[in-house]
RNA sequence: GGCCCCUUCGUCUAGCGGUCCAGGACUCCGGGUUCUCAGUCCGGCAAUCGCGGGUUCGAAUCCCGCAGGGGUCACCA
């Protein structure tokens, strides 16, 4: 049995948003579900589109997901180069083969000519097909030219992993350029020398490839190779219309997420969703039941929606289901500066309470600040709080004092400063809405924090009878 | 315009002839959890399965039309 290789091949022309994780995703899971290779070859044939620093970026951001490549530019591997600008004189030996098997043919038109006929067809409302002008006798390929393939029109039908049957009609074939005139493969041609070479089984991309798919199968067969498996992969559209997911249309790059402190198998989960379930009611996968449970037959045939609310749901799913000491292994780049003079039990201490509220990492400065720096007093949080409001000055002073002397008892564990609280209340008749509220927002100045005697604990008494302190001057 | 693909709650989806007057998840709305936010638990709203014809005892599931959406028709991938 021949091993699975499948492999991801993007043109370094930018970032990685979403839509192009999840082919590269859906390829990895296969390949690591066959025991099989995962390939990133980088697709720079097209000099005028290619961002510089574009192909780093994209393998930062395969290996910041975890979809490690086991061959690829940067690690080599025994097809190597798996830049395509590096495959050139490859490239020009499969042309050879297509021009000495009469095949291939050099285009005699200037690029205006072709223009022209375009516009024709365009005018006749018809689909433009360049055969329709193929040269009686075109003169011998030098390489100043493009070189076409000399297509064998006809219908195909043949089998897509996820689509099923598909068909075409010979209309969809056309003698596409093979070489360009800048020494360059077209992606048509290189993509099958390539796959061919690195003995691809498994080839997995978008729709938009469809179209063309006829072509490919008409080269494979011009070249006699043995085509892979075509698996096509629907779009991932935008939140709003049904376009396809892009930049333009603000498409995050998958590393600003990583970024923001969603973790890779939050994201991973996610993508894997857009398009895929495994049929039973489950929602949350680990990357290894990913690789078990993947398969091509049950990847939605429809474009998904981009959600992000539902990524940021499972993103906090993930976190949750965390242990603390994991968590706070991913928290190091996320705490507040102040943090920093605070000691790692603390710290840890102030996790462990936000653990379950915390949705992206980088939301922990906001949730936390408070415990580690005293923030200024807010009186809107009083003056704006339904009950608190209702209350006088003095007797929000005879409050803060009662619960000033009751922390002053306290040793400050959770279950003391419940219980004395709740003493308090009894004391003073106050509802909880009221004395926790009031004693809630004196200590910390936040407009929400974990449960009050949980924090309290943490702040520490100094700490804590300092702000009330504080509160009672500014009343 | 030609060709091709797609079509179940607002969104992600389950479903592959009967157990579906359609299930789960996100969102949203109530309620519980002695304060807030989050979480969690309980409950609720939400798709006559794009539409119209068939086939069948029986269709979201099969067939045929139509409509809508998308892709493609580059010396881009």
């Amino acid at each position: 049995m021949t091993p699975v290789r499948t492999r991801f091949a993007p043109s370094p022309t930018g970032y990685l948003h979403v839509g192009g994780i999840r082919t590269a995703l859906f390829a990895y899971l296969l390949a690591k579900q066959n025991n099989g290779q995962f390939v990133l070859r980088l697709e720079d044939t097209d000099k005028k589109r290619e961002v510089e620093g574009a192909g780093q970026h994209i393998m930062d951001s395969l290996r910041a997901l975890g979809l490690e490549y086991n061959e690829g530019p940067d690690i080599g591997g025994p097809y190597a180069p798996y830049l395509q600008s590096e495959r050139l004189p490859r490239y020009k030996e499969w042309a050879q083969k297509l021009i000495d098997s009469g095949r291939a043919y050099a285009d005699p038109y200037t690029a205006a000519e072709v223009q022209a006929f375009r516009e024709a067809a365009q005018k006749a409302k018809k689909p433009f097909l360049y055969r329709n002008h193929r040269p009686e006798n075109p003169p011998e390929w030098d390489g100043s030219t493009p070189l076409r393939f000399k297509s064998d029109p006809k219908a195909y039908q043949w089998e897509d992993a996820v689509m099923g049957s598909l068909h075409a009609g010979a209309e969809a074939i056309d003698d596409f350029i093979l070489m360009k005139s800048d020494g360059y493969p077209t992606y048509n041609f290189a993509h099958i020398c390539d796959d061919a070479d690195m003995k691809i089984t498994h080839v997995i991309r978008g729709q938009e490839f469809i179209a063309s798919t006829p072509n490919f199968l008409n080269l494979y067969e011009a070249l006699e190779l043995e085509r892979p498996i075509l698996a096509t992969m629907p779009h991932i559209l935008g939140p709003d219309g049904n376009k396809k997911l892009s930049k333009r249309d603000g498409a995050k790059d998958v590393l600003d997420y990583i970024r923001d402190g969603y973790l890779p198998a939050a994201l991973v989960n996610f993508i894997a969703s857009m398009g895929w379930n495994d049929g039973t009611e489950q929602e949350i996968f680990t990357i290894g039941e990913l690789i078990d449970k993947f398969s091509l037959g049950k990847v939605q045939r429809a474009g998904a929606r981009f959600d992000e609310r539902r990524l940021l749901w499972m993103n906090g799913a993930f976190i949750r289901a965390l242990s603390l000491d994991e968590l706070f292994a991913l928290c190091n780049d996320y705490w507040p500066p102040e943090a920093a003079d605070y000691s790692q039990d603390y710290r840890r201490a102030v996790l462990a309470l936000v653990q379950e509220r915390l949705k992206y990492l980088a939301e922990l400065p906001e949730l936390t600040s408070f415990f580690f720096t005293d923030l200024p007093i807010n009186p809107e949080l009083i003056n704006g709080h339904k009950q608190l409001k209702k209350l006088s000055t003095q007797e929000l002073r005879n409050l803060l004092e009662q619960a000033q002397a009751t922390l002053e008892a306290s040793e400050f564990t959770v279950e003391d400063l419940q219980a004395r609280l709740n003493d308090l209340l009894e004391k003073s008749g106050q509802k909880p809405a009221v004395l926790f509220s009031l004693v809630r927002i004196a200590t910390t100045q936040a407009p929400s924090s974990p449960g009050l005697a949980e924090s309290l604990a943490v702040l520490g008494k100094e700490v804590a009878l300092r702000r009330i302190h504080a509160q009672l001057s500014s009343l």
